[in-house]
DNA sequence: TAGTCGACCAAAATACAATATTAGTCAAAA
DNA sequence: TTTTGACTAATATTGTATTTTGGTCGACTA
């Protein structure tokens, strides 16, 4: 059926509109309802509670995102650039969702353990792009990683770092260089190479 | 006076113990006062409100642990161990004043703006020092460091990110590892060097 | 004089009950 | 198949009585 999906698809989009501005928990099924233009009941005959609607909610948009990092990484050419290009999307990305993301973080404290599951997901497929992108750069000899594993969860940790400041302060205007900066860093490290020394390879305890 | 400190001390000692316990608003300064072997009003004789002890509190370990971090720095003998040391350090002290933090965390909700400004203070704090890290290390032709203060940030931000985990889940067993990794990306990047190929020298601002 | 404390107060937190919303159900209608 | 009004149990909100708590003050030591 098309009608269905439309439907579908008109709840998902005016309850993104309502969640981004009044959160989870303030949001009532009877606005999402009157946006819709239909009667509450009538919600429920697409989706069986508040909760699916959200978690759907969130899932078309990690998808649209998925979709966009996936474009970036394609267009790019080099495992370099397809980091740069990852990094710069994903906090574009971020930037833009800060609300909806808001909506999150202001109700998590109310053991709402589902939202803990949305992020644990959104997160290990993070973990898994970037784990591509660096394996990849492994693969065509463009880095040397000792622990992808490491690397790939230290990459996110950062980026996670960075969400904060743009959440509370508005410091978004210089965060590009910044970001520039920072992938420097990631690349090359900030130790000088010196002739004959090759890079010490540590003993794991 | 030397009875007039030791006094402080002592209420400085017993508040940390219950702040670490029941966070900053679930301590009342009737119990503060009874571990202090002191009516409620002879506190006021020492510290003019509860914000003021708190305040005490979280300087006392700071202090300490900036002495901590000078100590591990200082024996540490280049900058690139400076640095492993001065990480190390943090984390640990992080992670045994997880209770304190958390009570901090906690309760930031609830518009404590004071809070807000012993981080503050903190983080600048922990900005200049590792400046002086990075600072040495050039001076010293270990480091190349385009933009000081975005690697400074940077650092910081990434540091922060760690806190998380550590706070949330048990994860602490295996983040020496995690740690090691990640200063080896710091110190010497993920790019594989090329020979003939100088790393770009940018322009600073 | 420096230190201690009981009595006291205003403000804030808490407890509780009355009231109102709200998520979700269901049977009937379109 | 889709829609909805009527209904309910659970949750949230609100208003209010009660208690707790941060902080003050003046008197009392040592």
């Amino acid at each position: 059926m098309v009608k269905q999906d439309d439907i579908r698809e008109i709840i998902i989009n005016v309850a993104r509109n309502i969640f981004t501005k009044f959160g989870f928990r303030k949001t009532t099924m009877e606005e999402i309802a009157q946006a819709a233009r239909k009667g509450k009941s009538s919600i429920y005959h697409y989706f069986h509670s508040k909760e699916a609607i959200f978690i759907a909610v969130v899932d078309k948009e990690t998808s649209t995102l998925h979709l966009a990092l996936t474009e970036a990484i394609n267009t790019a050419s080099n495992p370099e650039d397809k980091l740069r290009a990852y990094i710069h999307t994903r906090m574009e990305a971020i930037n833009n969702l800060a609300n909806l993301y808001s909506a999150l973080r202001d109700e998590y404290l109310d053991h709402y353990n589902f939202i803990e599951k949305i992020r644990y997901s959104f997160d290990n497929k993070e973990i898994t792009m970037i784990k591509e992108i660096l394996v990849d750069g492994v693969n065509k000899g463009d880095f040397i990683i000792d622990d992808l594993e490491m690397t790939a969860f230290g990459l996110i940790t950062a980026l996670k770092g960075l969400e904060y400041p743009i959440f509370v302060k508005k410091e978004y205007v210089d965060f590009e260089k910044k970001f520039e900066g920072l992938l420097n860093i990631l690349f090359y490290g900030i130790v000088k190479k010196k002739k004959f020394i090759l890079r010490p390879t540590k003993k794991r305890i």
